[in-house]
This record gives C-alpha cells, structure tokens and sequence, in this order.
RNA sequence: GGACAGGUGGCGGAGUGGUCAAUCGCAACGGACUGUAAAUCCGUCGACCUAACGGUCUCCGAUGGUUCGAAUCCAUCCCUGUCCA
C-alpha cells in the first residue's frame, strides 16, 4: 500500500499531524478519512482543492474518503479563521449548496460502488436534542480546555467576541469526528490549520467517549510566495464549477501565477509526478517569457476541474486573445475562437448610430458604472479588436466601422479582461 | 438591570458644527517597465451629467430634532465590546 502521509508531505500538503503513529496506523490498516465542506456556497472554490486532493490521494494509497457536508454545522458557522459571526444559513440553501458541492466532488473523487461516501452531518446532528448533546457529549469537554483554544481565544480578545452558538460550534465537528469513528471506522480527520482547535476536539472526544485513537492532519492554506492567501480575484473567488466562473477564466487565473507560485501548486493541486514537476520547472525556466510552466499548470488543473475538452477550448481562446490584432475575420472564425470567453448581445440597430464607447463597456461588463467607464477610456485602458493602440477617448462613439467581423468586436479593458460583443 | 467604550467607504483606521465625497494605510483598478510574472514607479478609486471648466445627487448603525449649515450637537432606538449586579 502506498505511504499516503509520505505522499502528503512530499508535496507539501502536510503542515501538522496529531499522532506519530498515524503512517504506522495507515500502513497497517485500511480506514476511512474525512474532510468536512462548509455548504455555505453551491460551489468549491479554489480553497478548498487541498481538501479535496487530501482525499483523493487517500483515495489513491487504498483508503476510503469521506467527504462530509456540514449540512447541521453550516446552519451555526464555525468561527475558526474568521473575525465576525457570519450569517447562517436556512435548510433550503443548505439542500442546494450540498447538491452543487456533490457535482464537484464527484470530478475528482469517486463515489462508485465501495469508493467515497459523502454524508451530511444534519442526519445524525439535527435530530439530536440539547438537553441529550449536552448529557452525551458535553460533559466530555472542560471550558477550560475550550477556552484555551487559539481560535477561541483570538475571538474573544477581538473587538466583535464569539456567541455561544459559534462557541459551541467545536462540540459539534468534534461529535461529527466520533461519529463517523463508530459509524464508518473512520480514523483520520483532515482539514485546513485554522482546523487544528476542532479537530483535536474530535480525537479528544473518542479518546474520552469511547478511548478510542483518533487522528488528525492539518494541511497548509494556498499562498503565494509573499505568504498571502490565494483564490480571490476581481471578480471574487475562483469557483471550481462552470456556472460560476467559465473554464476560460479559470484557465487564465492559473495562466496569470507568478513564476515562483508554480512549483508549489504543481505539487499541491494536481498529480503530476514529482519528476515531471521538477522537469517543467526546469524547462519553464530556461526561458520564463514562454510561460511554459504556467501553461502547463493551467492545463493540468483545468483539465482535472472541467475536463480536456475545455482545457483545448481555453488554450485556443487565449491564444488568440493574447495573440495580436483581430480584425477582417469572420463571425464563424470569431464564434470558435471565442467559445469560452465572455460575450454579450446588444441589438444591431444600437450600432447604426453608434454606441458611446462608455455605455459599451457598461454594457460589456467590463465596467461597474459609467463613472468608471469614462476613467478607464481616459486612462486609455479600452482596447477595440485587440488593437495595440488604445482607443482614443475624444472619439467616443463606436460604430459598425469598428466590427471585427460580419457583427462581432472584440473588447478588451486594460490587459486581460475580455469581453465578446455581438451585435444581433 | 447598571457603568463605561464603541458602530465611518471592500478591510484597517482618522475626523468631533462649515473649506468633508470624508486624511492615511491595505486591497482593487488603469498606465509605464516586462513575460498575461515578480518588484518598482505614476495615476485612479460613491453615482450621474458635461468636450472641458465644472455641476447635481446620495453617503459616516437607524429614526427624529437643533442649526443658515451635522459624520460631527441633542433625543429615542438597534447592535457590539469590557466591567459590575
């Protein structure tokens, strides 16, 4: 059986582990592992792939992952890493995320006849009475060891303290760990550091309930090189499904890695070999312009989120975006290139007149308000048909002079954001 | 229930009757340099109108009030923290 935590640390995806005996444990015995997925969103972003790549490796060496979402848990919010309460969520939203979550895991992990499981902690939580928690479970913990608790003691000297409800929420993910313990011989809980304080509440927990060994591993957070926490972009989190981000943008956000992310994220986020990493590394930087790791990168992990076939469908796209001039083509050649890419409709007759380049990029999307707009024209940040020269603000208007194609034109604001008009 | 301290733009944090659309830092955005990188530098960063000068509107927890004029004063309410009961 392959040594997973070996693997894990190989790739730096270990950053702290409960127990030592954990890899004896594992070389010995086939188990369960879990990671829990707040249902707080109807998608994964970014954020959340060393999760799922911790079950997948698990996966891989042999073990059953279980992918558990906190469909009880959600409906209080864990107050781990986070400086205010957040809103909490109704059982209809929960319902929905959990699906969308499901879609997304099932990418990468497999569900199939005695692989995954993915369970919701609402099952055994929800119909759980107070006064039975506090008699089964609580009298297992001691405030003081709660207190001392880094997440609750960073809360509770911050300006906006902690509730009892977010308090209590440690009692709650410890429980879900002892369940799954008894339930499914799950022995391994996985999660992000600023986990640390609930998941040594849950093998804490199975050691007093049922003097049982739990384990837990902690896993770095995605950083850059300067250290600062990955996945936010302008348009706000990297969402791993298509509805909430396309394929393109998600290749390009991996396109756009600065040079000394890449190693890191090879070994974090997708299964390549460690040769082969230390092999595109080599090549990348031979000549760094080329952008081979980056493109490489983007490839591997678009391809393991949306499949091959969008992988082609953005390397082709972003080829001719960042290409040169688009002009005197025709709407067939410009509907293939752009497929992927962000595009709008605006009604021909617009165009007769001609069409003030502000109220385009409002209309495109490229601008939140005209205001906005008129600077981005003044800071000569509109481009027309991938055109090298900006376009010139005293022009103003657009017209059908400017079409790329039969009815399309090619937008862009500032150096990367694209957006495809087509005029119908 | 009581005492005290707070609630300002995405975040942090100034401002305590006019010159405040609100200092500053971070983030973000545009540009220069480059490689769709990093670092650095310049600029922008509520909305709307104007070719431009400039103008209009909305904003400082909520609602009322005082005032020629309020983020700034008063009242009530809501929320948060600390301490006391």
């Amino acid at each position: 059986m392959t040594n997973v935590v070996q693997t894990l640390r190989e790739r730096g995806l270990l950053q702290d582990v409960t127990d030592p005996g954990l890899e004896k444990m594992l070389s010995e015995n086939k188990v369960s592992v879990y990671v829990g997925f707040d249902p707080s969103a109807d998608s994964l972003h970014i954020g959340h792939m060393i999760g799922v790549m911790i079950l997948k490796h698990f996966q891989l060496a042999g073990h059953r992952p279980i992918a558990l979402v906190g469909g009880g848990t959600g409906m209080v919010g864990d107050p781990s890493g986070r400086s205010s309460e957040r809103n909490l969520l109704t059982r209809e939203q929960i319902e929905v995320n959990k699906a969308g979550l499901r879609k997304i895991l099932e990418r990468f992990i497999d569900f199939g006849q005695g692989g995954a499981l993915m369970v919701d902690n609402a099952d055994w939580l929800a119909p759980f009475s107070f006064l039975d928690f506090l008699r089964d479970v609580g009298k297992y913990f001691r405030i003081g060891d709660m207190l001392a608790k880094d997440s609750v003691k960073r809360r509770l000297a911050s300006e906006s303290g902690l509730s009892f409800t977010e308090f209590s929420y440690m009692l709650l993910q410890a429980y879900d760990f002892l369940h799954l313990y008894r339930t499914h011989n799950c022995r391994v809980q996985a999660g992000g550091s600023d986990q640390w304080g609930n998941i040594t509440a849950g093998t804490e927990l199975i050691r007093r309930a049922v003097n049982g060994q739990g384990y837990g591993i902690t896993t770095p957070l995605l950083t850059n090189s300067a250290g600062e926490k990955m996945g936010k972009t302008a348009d706000g989190a990297v969402w791993l499904s298509a509805e909430k981000l396309s394929p393109y943008k998600f290749y390009q956000f991996w396109i756009q890695q600065e040079d000394a992310s890449l190693e890191n994220l090879f070994r974090k986020l997708t299964l390549l070999p460690l040769e082969e990493i230390a092999a595109i590394i080599r090549k990348h930087g031979e000549d760094p312009s080329q952008r081979y790791g980056q493109k490489r990168l983007a490839a591997a992990i678009t391809g393991l989120v949306h499949g091959r076939e969008e992988v082609a469908k953005a390397e082709a796209s972003s080829q001719a975006l960042f290409g040169g001039t688009l002009q005197n083509k025709s709407d067939g050649e410009l509907q293939a290139l752009f497929a992927n890419v962000p595009s709008v409709e605006i009604p021909r007759a617009d165009l007769v007149s001609g069409i003030a380049a502000a109220d385009l990029l409002v209309r495109a999307n490229l601008a939140a308000s005209k205001s906005e707009a008129r600077r981005l024209l003044e800071q000569k940040g509109f481009y027309l048909n991938n055109s090298d020269a900006p376009f010139d603000p005293s022009q103003k208007n657009v017209t059908a002079a400017d079409l790329a194609s039969e009815s399309m034109m090619i937008l862009r604001a500032g150096k990367k954001k694209y957006c495809l008009v087509k005029f119908v």
